[in-house]
DNA sequence: TGTACATCAGTGAACGCGCGTTCACTGATGTAC
DNA sequence: TGTACATCAGTGAACGCGCGTTCACTGATGTAC
């Protein structure tokens, strides 16, 4: 379907990109809340009143966002657990997964970090449905895992939850110190550290977990 | 200092007083980077030549805001603290305080949830240097338990960090319950079940953990 | 292929509005004697 | 206690500015024949 495009959809195409990523960049330095029409358009090279054809409002902008930003981070997921089985490894590939991750969509982190809890509730609520998809891909992966036996569901969703959240808050640190005014590699090393160390806590927890 | 203060001095605290009650009540629609000068002072019912008597700008309120509902957040911390050594009736007690508190501070929580991640540097950088003060205290009462045998300081560290970072999402959930249109009491309780069966994971693997 | 008409993404001007900040002021409170 | 002066929290008017949104429009692209 979007393949065979005329021109006249392509360059509506190009326009609607151009909003996004003006969009994107402009919300490294500013909340999707305080973010203008005139502003964006603006930085994207458009007339103001051009906006108007492609959302209706700065909130739809940013849903848009928020599915760009989370189709990557599906893919992230799938490859952290389409791995071998042995804990340690995952653990540790989890880890770079989303360090790498963290450094190849710095801006759409940014923007799911700010706006999780942020002033727009439709994107709020774009943003905690998606990560609740994530949650119940995860739990599906380790219900899969022979370390599940005996687990109920409520159980290996919590845990999946327990996972993604821990996920979540790593990617934020690693941000934190990539946006930090002096590039602290060292930094980097102990969030990664920690989240491996808190990763593996986890997972002992979890082996020696009998019965709720 | 403060209890012998002039009528003068007694009447500016009560509007500076006005300026902070209105601030966080307008923060529970809308982020600090998209607040007003002139809608807070109109809430106040002050002038808005009058907020520049207090406050530079409204980043600076904003660290006002988070020094007071940090102020509240220690002590909540310090009475989970000091309980029993059991690590079951530590964790119920955590969780039924952070509910509590939750609860009793709904504007506060609401404005440290929605700002730690938010647009404005100088709040963000109060909150997290407040939360690492906190993952300090945390783990200074962890090294005092007898399972704390043999951690050194940076494991006891990551596993405080670990903790508050559990604290705080389950704090922001149990927030999104209260905020939810159809209030439902059974997702306070899938909350609490969650960010308990979680904490005793963690505390189950911390027993289990023999070295890094 | 050519022609006549339809579509519609993007324009630029216009509107009324609320914004942040400044300023000289007022009048109650504080202080020195 | 009374008086004369200093302080300073709060006022209200004023400023220039950028905002969101609307509108009739233009001209390139698409379509029907």
């Amino acid at each position: 379907m979007s393949h065979t495009m005329g021109a006249r959809q392509a360059q509506k195409q190009q326009s609607r990109r151009a909003l996004l990523d003006a969009g994107l960049h402009l919300l490294a330095d500013q909340n999707l809340a305080s973010l203008g029409v005139r502003e964006v358009t603006r930085a994207a090279g458009l007339s103001p009143a051009a906006f108007y054809r492609h959302f209706p409002d700065l909130a739809a902008l940013g849903v848009a966002l928020v599915e760009e930003s989370l189709a990557s981070l599906h893919v992230m997921i799938r490859s952290v657990l389409a791995g071998g089985d042995g804990a340690e490894e995952v653990i540790d590939r989890a880890v770079e997964v989303i360090e790498q991750h963290v450094r190849d969509h710095r801006p759409h982190v940014r923007f799911l970090s700010r706006e999780r809890h942020g002033g727009v509730r439709q994107v709020r609520e774009a943003i905690d449905a998606e990560l609740g998809r994530f949650a119940a891909e995860v739990g599906a992966a380790l219900a899969l895992q022979p370390a599940s036996e005996g687990w109920g569901p409520e159980d290996l969703r919590m845990l999946a939850e327990l996972y993604v959240d821990r996920m979540v808050s790593t990617a934020a640190a690693f941000l934190e110190a990539l946006e930090a005014p002096d590039a602290d590699p060292e930094a980097e090393r102990r969030i990664a550290a920690a989240a491996g160390f808190q990763l593996r806590l986890i997972s002992l927890g979890r082996r020696h977990w009998h019965g709720s």
